[in-house]
DNA sequence: ATCGATATGTTGTCATCGTCAACATAAGGC
DNA sequence: GCCTTATGTTGACGATGACAACATATCGAT
């Protein structure tokens, strides 16, 4: 049987079609996880599976990552860096200020729908532990996305200055995060529709970043 | 080797503390698996491990649940059960109104924080997939506290008349799921402290709620 | 060019796990 | 006291993650 070989990212040296060598497998291995994981969940996921998917034995795995974990990892790292990107653009292409706010939330709650099996690896809480401090490095980076732009806002006085942007960031943060959760494990009874759950939402956050927190 | 049978609900019938039939297996199952879940999460839960524990043979489970998703159900199904006691009593024990929302949703919190692992099999998402609909009637009625809260504070004046309380009552229900979800996963950083941003997030849901949502 | 070091992939094997089938034992009604 | 049923056990099987030993390709130094 003839490796199917397909290349989400070729190398320069693609020689020939089936070869011993797959050329980047280290990262063909994330990309075939993640559309695994997407059609049968995290739990389904089977390393095995993968390799043959990949045209590759059960164990060529190991040559990249040290065991399921460390892959399930890669994908969360991937997630990180792709989430952070999407919300800096959301953010950015909307001119940041308050508009750059309300688009920065939506594209959070759309990237989580968009891209179910990244993100419930990133916050699956019990299956990946952040062996990897580089994981959490990434982590904080699509997180200080929001900060940067709460700095901002704070700095043009929509929001006041006393007000202690760690709290309020996490606050926000958790937020955009359950909705995208109850979402996602499709939690939202009947008539709840997600988009306007998510406008909702949003407008709700806009709305209270103006009032001060007086503890 | 003798035994362990220490029924956490022991029947009438508990004749000898070591003999063939356990007595009340069904419900020990649970609660032993609640306390291995505690200690190294769902991830590493095992049937076998559950029934050593317990003093029992390891397919002795299948004569009360179908299979291991099902057990994890029961799990999910106890800690609605409790969650909705819990959450009714925080309310009702702080005489509701304004001050009964607060103490719903710090209840909210510190439960998921005291039964991380109800929680987390309750809301992980993938693994259960509530294949017995009286769990989600459990889910429901343990949100429904929440909207009892409303309707009351709605029929007070302190929610304006025409909110739609299905959107409030899901953005508040997201906001503290997202809060008990950082939190139980540890990705709150340095100087966020639980305890504080559960306190600061219920003080900013309550600050918005007498604010109209127009749309 | 070639040769050896290293990276990459494969096959064989093992322990563990969930689950089913067949069997054993207790409980309870007639 | 017997028979039905509920409950628990042992044996087995296929699937899985992982390790060890082996195979093959790549690449730099000479």
């Amino acid at each position: 049987m003839p490796r199917a070989v397909s290349l989400s990212r070729p190398t320069r040296s693609r020689k020939r079609a089936d070869r011993y060598h797959h050329g980047d497998l280290a990262n063909a291995l994330v990309q075939e996880a993640v559309r695994m994981i997407h059609r049968d969940g995290v739990s389904a996921l089977t390393l095995r599976a993968v390799g043959a998917r990949l045209g590759v034995s059960r164990t060529a795995l190991y040559r990249h990552y040290a065991d399921k974990a460390a892959l399930l990892e890669a994908v969360s790292r991937e997630g990180f860096r792709l989430f952070r990107q999407t919300l800096y653009d959301a953010w950015d292409g909307a001119g940041r200020g308050m508009a750059g706010f309300e688009a920065t939330g939506e594209a959070y709650v759309r990237f989580a729908l968009e891209h179910p099996s990244h993100y419930r690896v990133m916050f699956g809480g019990d299956a990946v532990g952040h062996r990897d401090p580089r994981t959490a490095e990434d982590a904080a980076a699509a997180f200080q996305v929001l900060i940067d732009n709460l700095v901002e806002l704070q700095g043009e006085g929509r929001i006041p200055p006393g007000e202690d942007l760690a709290y309020l960031g996490h606050y926000i943060w958790a937020t955009v995060h359950g909705v995208a959760m109850l979402a996602l494990d499709g939690r939202l009874s009947g008539r709840v529709e997600t988009d306007e759950l998510t406008r909702y939402t949003v407008a709700r956050l806009r709305g209270g970043l103006a009032t001060p927190m007086a503890d």
